[in-house]
DNA sequence: ATTATTTTGTTGCGAATAAGAACAAAATAG
DNA sequence: CTATTTTGTTCTTATTCGCAACAAAATAAT
């Protein structure tokens, strides 16, 4: 086998300099290996094992160009082979995968009271995990961050770091602008803080774009590709939530504050919201709404949510009733995210989807009467869990992101 | 100078073939002209005349190399040189300019009442416009585009047809769903008659969609980029809206219904709307709802709706008031928009844009208490001049699109 | 006036890449 | 035991970009 150099270089990611506007990505003839790389890696990711030919199949590249392509992703360590066993006649084909440990990132999921900390490689899979109460200053998390990292990685060394975080964040830069409860941590670059105790590049995320990111991987894991989608976590005390659009998060034009539907007015009629508006959707969809629908008047408390939501499964009648009025609610809120993007499903997330059997037919009922195709399904796994492999994916998409071509 | 063939062909338009699922627009070394090529030609388009060297300024690709892709543009009629005056010292430099006869395209705007033909060359400017009642039968709009295209090509070679539809169209196959008052236009797939009556290449586009991408020229022109807004169209009985982001037309996962803010729910209690639903923010901001709050009961007519609007222009009280009351409802759904999409501007069409001066205020109070930097502006031109332009430039996008590269 | 300098554009070569053809390898089918 | 089929490799050709050297055409300096 030649011994070649791994590609690249090339000026893919666009050239930047002295004078007035340069624009956009323009494109070297390494820009086509990029490019090609990134398609046959996803392919792989996607379908492992699978051989050179089957690639060159669902491509249409050249077997021959496959083969370099392959190449140079097993000398990046990204790919490695597996000899298969003969299926059908014809020379045996060589499988491949993704190289399990070819490359560790570290996902951490932020929280208001608690944060996680997780390892895992290329493939995506959790191989470590462990988990803190989240400090009032950020500094402190930082050095937390820094010794779970120590504690996880075993000798392993981590190639790149992201995090989610419960609040709003300027996702290019690392900044963060505010998180809820947390003053401290306004105004604090969390993505540049990281890469400095870590010595690893280092990305932020707001979490619901993350857990629309996870949402993406995990569909496709399962070969049910979506591209356009919006994932929606309904939370204690507001609705959070993340756009996907051809496969891509869209972050609003500051890259922080898009996809604030709790906030969009349902009824200018409506109670205050802290947001000093009237009527805001949050308002009547959060868990302290749900509780207030079951239990007026009575103070919110998590365990005798939780008492309610089993009461509301289980058929207990004022439960569900109260689940209705929710649902109604619900209903509201997606439809109207509906109209607005028409994505192809909506994802939601939240302590709500453990009912959700109860309140499915409510939530579609604003649909029945339209002409919108718009599938509403609780998220794959429970939101924190969401969180935390969209940190991941975040971290990983370093590795399989498509390359920008073009302006 | 080398005469050299136009570069090209490739299979930068993405394998497809007998077996499974063939993914994605793979790159060959030509992928890169395109992508180059595509790169040059719109700076060209923005900043001409300019000269090689400064688009390899702007570009970073080397002289030598824009050379080549000019003399590729040249060999295909889009770009002309022209010599230009000596500024400084240095060899002159060879301007270069769109060749405003290299490619001809035909516009059409159908509205309910009347349909309007343009003729349009590289650079976008109408050169010649005819109109005529819209029929109620697609075929025979068919038939009298074509006898309008006749009537106005002069001899010139129409290369590309796209039309602005007042409805539901499934773009991507250029089928009619459903047009207002035309209903035998439902199940028309429009392109493919056009295309077959014109014996070219025909594209259509729900109007608003047109008006968004008109407003992204013309605020190009003048080097005003934005790459995220919302076009809002107020009519007469409805919203309509166009989603641009990214530079690119959002349409939603059915490629059809997106955008459709006027049917959000903005009060559940609301009076019943057209669509089944109640309260949705159409019957709350349309022209005829602005009319009913300027004389509730009455009916609504044009002519005295416009002398309305003037009144109201003109400070009268009664005028204004009617207008601040329109003017909060509009407030409420563009904030609604602003929540959920973050855009940078949000573009208003429509009557309403003619007293702007005087609901401008109101409109942007939703905003003053959120940390949203949503700039709203009335477009650059009258809205049914808006989706003829922007008919014109979706024409023009077979020639100045970015090429896909990548999955 | 003459020469140096600066800017623009062209020519020619080398490197990266994909397409395609020919070939080698390794299995089954007959 | 040979023919066939499938997989993967090798080698050649074409396209494209980057880069250096050069030619052209103006101004600036002397």
């Amino acid at each position: 086998m030649a011994s070649k150099k791994v590609s690249g270089k090339g000026n893919s990611s666009g050239l930047r300099a002295n004078a007035a506007v340069r624009i956009s990505h323009t494109a070297t003839p390494s820009s086509v290996r990029d490019a090609n790389r990134s398609i046959i890696l996803n392919l792989i990711r996607l379908h492992q094992p699978i051989s050179r030919a089957a690639l060159s199949e669902r491509t249409g590249i050249y077997r021959s160009n496959v083969s370099g392509i392959v190449e140079d992703l097993v000398a990046r360590d990204l790919v490695v082979e597996k000899r298969g066993k003969p299926e059908g006649r014809g020379r045996v084909p060589i499988f491949l995968s993704l190289k399990a440990d070819g490359f560790w990132v570290l996902g951490i999921n932020m929280r208001a009271q608690r944060t996680t900390v997780a390892l895992a490689g290329l493939t995506g899979e959790l191989c470590a995990q462990t988990d803190f109460d989240t400090p009032s200053e950020p500094g402190v998390l930082i050095s937390e961050v820094a010794a779970a990292a120590r504690r996880l990685n075993g000798g392993r060394e981590i190639q790149q770091v992201a995090m989610s975080l419960p609040g709003l964040v300027h996702s290019d830069s690392g900044l963060v602008r505010w998180i809820p409860k947390l003053p401290a941590y306004s105004g604090f670059n969390m993505a540049s803080e990281l890469q400095k105790a870590l010595g690893v590049p280092a990305a932020v995320d707001n979490d619901c774009n993350l857990g629309a990111l996870a949402e993406m991987w995990l569909s496709e894991a399962e070969n049910d590709h979506i591209r356009d989608f919006v994932f929606l976590e309904i939370g204690e005390v507001g609705v959070g939530a993340g756009i996907l659009l051809n496969r891509e998060l869209y972050r609003g034009h500051d890259c922080t504050l898009a996809a604030e539907f709790g906030h969009m007015i349902v009824d200018p009629n409506g109670p205050q919201c802290a947001c000093g508006r009237h009527g805001c959707w949050e308002l009547f969809v959060c868990d302290h709404a749900a509780w207030n629908n079951y239990a007026p008047g009575s103070h919110f408390n998590p365990a005798r949510y939780e008492r309610y939501l089993k009461a509301a499964a289980a058929g207990d009648l004022d439960a569900r009733r109260a689940a209705q009025r929710t649902a109604r609610y619900l209903s509201l809120g997606i439809s109207n995210i509906a109209f607005a993007l028409n994505p192809a499903v909506i994802v939601v997330a939240g302590k709500v989807t453990s009912i959700w059997d109860a309140v499915r037919t409510t939530v579609e009922e604003a649909f029945a009467s339209t002409k919108l195709k718009v599938y509403v399904r609780p998220a794959k796994l429970e939101a924190g869990e969401m969180f935390l492999r969209g940190a991941i994916h975040l971290a990983l998409s370093k590795v399989f992101a498509r390359p920008k071509l073009g302006w």
